[in-house]
DNA sequence: ATTTAGCACTCGTTATGAAAGAGTGCTAAC
DNA sequence: GTTAGCACTCTTTCATAACGAGTGCTAAAT
């Protein structure tokens, strides 16, 4: 099943005219292009070995090829060259992390923004792990007898809030007490492993020094046990409806649907491993994107994996840019948050 | 220019009618409704003078009428009974505060949702205005020699949070003894009002007691003027795109755009006054929103004004239902939030 | 003076067929 | 192995006709 060199540069050059014009490449129109010298009778042989393989396929008996899942697949596997962005794209990407502004999500909500606008597909980012962010600080804010507000700092600037109720004859200054309690023993524990440390390394000597411990105790624990949202960004949501494979009403429902419900996307998009992924059509499974593809990249600070950011596009879509561009800006992000973040 | 009787009735059918199929009313099938005790021609003649007065249009020479703007403006100013709630639909907006969380964005974010639901229009709410909420607390996390975090919590349980930047040679202990003082001094401040209370009621305070009280002054001031924003929740953003207005392609972008913009919109909702009010078509001067209507409610606590909740929907939507609804989902949430945050 | 029946007319929708155009597969020649 | 040539297929476009829903107008009925 191995291709000829002819083989392969003809599916090249059908997949690149496809990406462009999201017409169906016939054998007289390849023929012309300039690096292609031999006649549209010989390409018409070699389509029908490349449809034959499943590289390629017709839309209609006597229409032009258009690449398949597969050859897509052959394309982005062996024959594409991630695209270097060119010196205004590097200054637009630049300029997310120009403002002295250092809260994590604002950074990344930037870039979701940034990328759907340099692609025109749309874009999703999925925030940083909040849970594996380390603790900096816990108050608790009294609005009034009976409720507080918990409020969560952690290491990179994140800030989780939770309103949570307890009996008004919890006396206040015991709260006061668990709160530096907490701040003395629980600094920099990851969120996720803080009820655990809690129960460990604090609830002995909660229990000494706090009258109405197991009520605020209950209270606490509940509080911190919500698991710490992790954010989904979105950039250019209806970016798709400009992409001419959606001029179809229903396709455009299904696929609108499913970005705007943001659980099944967040979902198929977070259990990419590190680096460049690339799922074309139904490798997503998921029907509402039979028509569609979605790269991944992963962002790190240091060596460790914090979050995503992803392209959803149509199968046709330029994978060449887009690729180059996440490559592009995973990394700088990383770098960033890396200096931010890393050395404190 | 006033109707008789017989040619409001029969505006009336012909909204009703069109409100329900979408299709425009021929003088046969009025003349077949129950209601309707006289003969097409009949119906014919009155319809030729409700078109050139300007209530009903044709799409077409032969076709049937359809409700002009006017025509709805009319129907809604004199016609429409606001539909009561059935049982379980108090029941399911009821639901909205069942739960025990009592932060006021979550409550609204749900109704929202629920508002969507129920008329499966696209639903709008303003957020609270949290520049007139009061300050309940301001704290300040330092996350490292230069950086650290403002959080500012309200008396109706809002976390704002804010980065900013000093220079490192500040005494920690600096910071520590202004938010002291400014907990002292501006408890009970409206958010928008504090910069001003600042300068007025605690520089003279805090220049003696602060020795880098330039440096400080400035951040805290530069970090309290950036507005707190008033958000924007939306609900069945993509429920308009089953709408039969929109089978056509461009409406779907001019709207969906416009939805995504969430400035433009709401603007237009802001502006409201107290109460119900029905913006139909073009008298929302706007363009990508001629073929739809927006209704807006206003909800408060106590007297004072708080956020609007609106339902945008096309100019064929159920007046009846969403005013009703809208009604009824503002007063209870009024009550709800008057009684939650009036009396603490 | 209203109301209604009747009818010619208009316009959108649907079905049908013809012509054009793009592209293919196959055969035979190079 | 490559290419020219040609019959064939399928889509797209356009014109045409038939049908149906609905109107406006006239004249008769109430």
């Amino acid at each position: 099943m191995l291709l000829t060199d002819r083989q392969v540069l003809i599916l090249q050059v059908i997949v690149d005219d496809f990406i462009r014009t999201a017409q169906p490449v016939g054998s007289r129109s390849l023929s012309k292009k300039e690096e292609i010298l031999f006649s549209s009778a010989t390409i018409r042989n070699e389509m029908a070995d490349l449809e034959e393989l499943g590289f390629i396929e017709k839309t209609h008996t006597s229409s032009g090829r258009v690449p398949s899942e597969k050859g897509y697949r052959y394309y982005v596997d062996h024959l594409l060259l991630p695209q270097k962005l060119d010196r205004s794209e590097i200054q637009t990407v630049r300029s997310i992390f120009a403002e002295q502004i250092y809260e994590l999500e604002k950074i990344v909500q930037k870039s979701a923004k940034i990328l759907s606008e340099l692609t025109s597909y749309t874009s999703i980012v999925l925030g940083p792990a909040v849970n594996d962010n380390k603790l900096k600080k816990i108050q608790i804010v009294p609005l009034n007898q009976d409720t507080a507000i918990a409020i969560i700092v952690t290491d990179t600037g994140h800030v989780e809030n939770r309103m949570f109720h307890f009996p008004a004859s919890v006396d206040p200054s015991d709260v006061e007490k668990m709160v530096n309690i907490l701040n003395e023993r629980l600094s920099g524990i990851p969120l996720v492993h803080l009820n655990a440390s809690i129960y460990k390394e604090v609830a002995a000597i909660l229990r000494q020094h706090i009258k109405s411990y197991d009520v605020l105790m209950g209270s606490i624990t509940e509080t911190l046990s919500i698991p710490a949202s992790e954010k989904v960004f979105f950039g250019g949501k209806t970016n798709m409806l400009n992409q001419p494979e959606f001029n179809d009403i229903d396709k455009i429902r299904s696929l609108m649907a499913m970005i705007e419900q943001e659980d099944g996307i967040s979902q198929l998009i977070r259990k990419n491993p590190k680096g460049i992924n690339v799922k074309i059509g139904r490798e997503n499974n998921n029907s509402a994107m039979d028509n569609c593809s979605l790269i991944t990249a992963t962002y790190s600070i240091g060596d460790e994996k914090l979050g995503t950011i992803a392209v959803l596009g149509p199968t046709r879509m330029e994978y060449s840019r887009v690729i180059g561009l996440l490559d592009f800006i995973s990394a700088d992000l990383s770098k960033v948050l890396t200096n931010l973040y890393q050395n404190k």
